[in-house]
DNA sequence: CCAAAGATCGTCT
DNA sequence: GACGATCTTTGGA
């Protein structure tokens, strides 16, 4: 590890939460998600999201008001987990952003691993590389031990909170977007530039990188 | 009740 | 680049 984070990280405030959802989803990047859990602390940084704005968005499980029991809390207020299980075998994490009454999510795509490497490691033994670990909404969950009993978390209290990254907000020239994975079958909505990332970040998902150290 | 599809990933060719 | 794994959610009969 290259640095060692404080004892103790303070969440961020529901202030944070309190923007535009396109807004939020930059805002996102470059803070720390972390996991407490009875193995350890586990926190990666943000380096990937993406904005589903439920009434008009065709990729959003929100879309034309389908408010259901699962999509319920993406009707709640912001800044609350939203976690569901994707082709019968990975769970996807999502904060809640927008006011009550509006669904709208942000993904959370990557992460960079900054403490607990070790236990993430073994949360996921089929990581061959470094970048396995976390790059992905399906791997990062998997890493951090994130499941669906989380689901409807306030993210300002353990086990489950955001909290300030060292370099953020981020400067906007760092910042890149562009349309948003996996939605072939939204149609129009599916050019929608609402993916974020940090520029040439070696933990963004399905983007070609330089060849990986193996992971031992 | 049943069928279909999915905000993915690892493996194999 | 293709394909299968795996199971919940959803919508329609």
């Amino acid at each position: 590890m290259r640095f060692t984070l404080p004892p103790v990280l303070t969440p961020l405030p529901s202030s944070f939460y309190e923007r535009s959802t396109l807004a939020l989803a930059q805002a996102l990047l470059g803070q720390l998600l972390v996991h407490e859990t009875p193995e350890g602390r586990m926190v990666g940084k943000i380096v990937e999201t993406e904005a589903y704005i439920g009434p008009y968005d065709k990729a959003a499980h929100s879309y034309n008001d389908r408010r259901t029991k699962r999509t319920e809390v993406m009707y709640g207020p912001a800044g609350v987990s939203y976690i569901y299980l994707i082709y019968g075998m990975y769970e996807c994490l999502n904060v809640t952003a927008s006011q009550e009454g509006k669904p709208h999510a942000i993904l959370i795509r990557a992460l960079e691993p900054i403490e607990g490497l070790a236990l993430m490691q073994k949360n996921r033994p089929k990581a061959r590389t470094l970048t396995a670990l976390t790059s992905g909404p399906g791997r990062l969950t998997q890493a951090l031990g994130i499941t669906r009993e989380l689901n409807g978390h306030e993210l300002r209290r353990p086990p489950l909170y955001l909290a300030q990254g060292t370099h953020t907000p981020l400067p906007q020239h760092q910042i890149a977007r562009g349309p948003r994975i996996g939605i072939h079958y939204a149609q129009e909505a599916r050019h929608f530039p609402w993916r974020f990332w940090i520029k040439d970040h070696p933990f963004v998902s399905k983007v070609k990188h330089e060849p990986r150290e193996p992971l031992r």
